[in-house]
DNA sequence: TTGCATACATACAGCCTGTATGTTAGTTAG
DNA sequence: CTAACTAACATACAGGCTGTATGTATGCAA
């Protein structure tokens, strides 16, 4: 077994370059744009060229949904984690809420998730990604905290969904410069006008 | 003063291609998305060539802002006009948000204003836009529906924004297929509970 | 009617995406 | 241990698109 150089498996090499191209391009998309970026520029950040990212890769669509993907799970991640307490259905809510605020404040996310995610991939597929990540936890938060008022299921996902939307329009306030403690304090009492008795 | 063909002002021609433009660019753009309508695509279809497109638009960004911007003023236009009846806050607030999904469901509507407007003019130029007409409404008829409450001004001007990404995650669904009535029961029930006592 | 500006058309340069085809290194069968 | 195959890239190429530069004809103004 020869070494010096640099002596990798296939399966490690494979993995290291995937990593790197998500990682470069991610940087790049979220300083220019997913539209103003181009693959050569993403490849020359790495060191590589156009072969290699067409190789791991179907098309430049593919490689944004990996960046996408990769940060809706991270985020989902911070959240699920923050309700690791046993909290009251109220307390969840809000904590959640702040996770959320927390796990969007890492620079990019706003742009990646919320505007050119849904612009690039559609809503639908975008739907589908952060609903098999995050929106689980709050749509189940929701239902607990709401219970007494005996909705109908499909009333409380919809006041879900507006919830959520909520919050995603906060992040990009919050990213755009506002005040993070003027929206904190606004969902806060949404959530808490939504559930009170 | 010839005749017989078609003798019109320069003024006129020049208006009316300009029109013609964007109504074709918009049936494109609302089919295909920005980024794959190609700039041929709209001439062909106006029995143009791209030279009169950059001779009336600067680039192909500057003529998306023109359909936006027509688009926007129209959505304006509908809710300016329902709140025409002199109503009280509560009842503004739910006649408002009705005509904003009327306005909404013309078909293309949510594709151009709530997906591709922000990922490709930026949420800055969009929120100047739909500042510039809409949502002033909104904030004046939440200020008025929670005066009661002695709120600061931020705080009603942040509620004013989650309210509004509420509904266009509403129109979102509904233009996605989701029941109207839903969305709207649960606005209405959102609206209530934002402005109780 | 002479001259300039406006409304377009044509032509061109540069860039980008996706694919097809090479080349080298790793992996596996005998 | 080596031959054959496959995976990981690099190189080369074909279209298509954007934006600009330049040409032409028509309206307008002196």
């Amino acid at each position: 077994m020869q070494q010096g150089k640099t002596r990798r498996s296939n399966q490690e090499r494979s993995d290291a370059t995937r990593a790197a191209i998500i990682e470069a391009a991610r940087a790049l998309f979220v300083a220019k744009g997913y539209a103003d970026t181009a693959t050569p520029e993403i490849v020359a950040a790495v060191g590589l060229t156009r072969g290699a990212l067409y190789h791991h890769f179907a098309d430049k669509k593919a490689l944004f949904r990996a960046v996408i993907d990769r940060e809706a799970r991270e985020v989902a991640a911070l959240i699920e984690q923050s309700a690791g307490e046993n909290l009251g259905p109220h307390e969840a809510l809000l904590a959640g809420a702040a996770a959320y605020f927390d796990a969007m404040a890492v620079p990019g996310r706003v742009r990646l998730l919320l505007l050119d995610g849904p612009a690039v991939l559609g809503v639908t597929e975008m739907a589908l990604i952060d609903a098999a990540h995050g929106r689980r936890t709050l749509e189940e938060g929701l239902t607990a905290a709401m219970a007494p008022h005996r909705l109908e299921e499909k009333a409380v996902k919809a006041m879900a969904f507006l919830l959520s939307a909520a919050f995603d329009r906060a992040a990009l306030e919050i990213d755009a410069g506002a005040a993070r403690a003027d929206y904190a304090y606004a969902i806060d009492r949404l959530i808490d006008r939504l559930i009170a008795p």
